[in-house]
DNA sequence: TATTATAGTAAACGGTCGTTCACTTGTCAA
DNA sequence: TTGACAAGTGAACGACCGTTTACTATAATA
């Protein structure tokens, strides 16, 4: 019974996202499941391949979001109204989308907060921490903001300072929306940061005339 | 010696925050200390103890620096030369100040990373966690912005969304700065920030006479 | 100087940990 | 029908857990 698997995996990963990966026994993990510890090692060679299965998993979830979402530079593509906002628009949707999968996904959002609870454990967590939630995203959109100020798409400003002004506040809310009476306002609020985030640092109009002229 | 209980409430305190309370025995305190687990019990009444004397030490030194710092209504104070660039100055002072000590300050430090871990272990932890690192900032500040949007100090926006924007930065290189290697850049990156943020949403000096007048 | 309190050790306690093993089922192919 | 195999039980293993206890050395107090 291969769902049987998937369950430890599931029931693993809520409880390693509550207590931490230590403090979860694994009799705690068969308990939930209504057997026994011994069970669990005809599906799982030890504790510690349980998490990396989990960890794996997320690898796996990853990779097939990245194929869905984010092409690294977006091939063609049915024209809209307005040329120089479609760059906008689909960060934006992306930006809600990325919310709502380590919010309300329950793999990611119990993944997410699995790793904020062993970030410090050993390098390898850590490092994977900052990739998905830190130092990653603020990497991948200082990268996508350069391109858009040197398109003229944002105003003039340092591509970094933009990352940071526009990833922090969905990161903090992140954090709010682990308290579930929070969560819908949570979004909200980011759903408001996100097009004043956009209207403030969208290019002016004139400077785009400016710019189209030369 | 008093200095063998205090040491052992940081070498507790240090590991605590690395590996989370559950993952910590007794003896690795202990051991750390290069003396046995039963010395421990002169000093404490069991690891719980330890445990709680490290957060009323928190509520302690939170105490104390409120006093020291921000007083709820500013009394009296030498005006300097622009009086409605005052109070920006003063959140500007001690926003650095606050990062400084949640980063480089030995106990604020290991506190805030220990409490990063234990925040989903009970309600108590999680009330906890937001109130010093998220919902409980964000609050204050907003009340701080609300005034100074009345006043005219800054420009017409809602002070929900201006604390986030000001304060979620904040909250994230705090996250950047647990890699010891990008501590000092992420101190630069915060400092652009309130500099950014003060710039933009400081009052236009035409409305600021507007209201003068009125 | 004799006494008492303090800080520490070492061993032991019962309990739980992760893991293994012998054993019992049920299922399905030969 | 038989045999192989997958899934699960329950007991056992040694190791370590937090805590207690009996004991020792040191230093201050009477």
């Amino acid at each position: 019974m291969p769902d049987t698997k998937e369950s430890i995996l599931m029931t693993a990963l809520r409880l390693f996202a509550r207590d931490g990966y230590q403090a979860v026994s694994v009799s705690a993990i068969a308990g939930e499941l209504g057997m026994t510890k011994g069970a669990l090692y005809k599906h799982y060679r030890n504790k510690r391949d349980i998490f990396d299965s989990i960890v794996q998993r997320m690898y796996q979830i990853d990779a097939e979001r990245s194929h869905k979402y984010e092409v690294p530079e977006q091939t063609h593509d049915q024209c809209p109204e307005s040329y120089n906002d479609v760059s906008i628009e689909r960060i934006a949707d992306f930006t809600v989308a990325q919310f709502l999968f380590w919010t309300e996904d329950d793999f990611a959002s119990a993944f997410r907060r699995m790793l904020t609870l062993e970030q410090y454990r050993d390098a390898e967590m850590g490092e994977l921490y900052r990739s998905c939630l830190t130092a990653g995203p603020l990497a991948y959109l200082e990268d996508i903001f350069r391109h858009m100020v040197r398109e003229g798409t944002l105003r003039e400003a340092d591509p970094r300072q933009l990352a940071l002004a526009f990833y922090a506040p969905f990161h903090l809310l992140l954090s709010i929306s682990d308290r579930p009476e929070d969560r819908k306002d949570a979004l909200t609020r980011l759903q408001r940061h996100i097009t004043d985030f956009m209207q403030q640092n969208a290019a002016r109009k004139e400077k785009e005339n400016e710019i189209r002229q030369k």
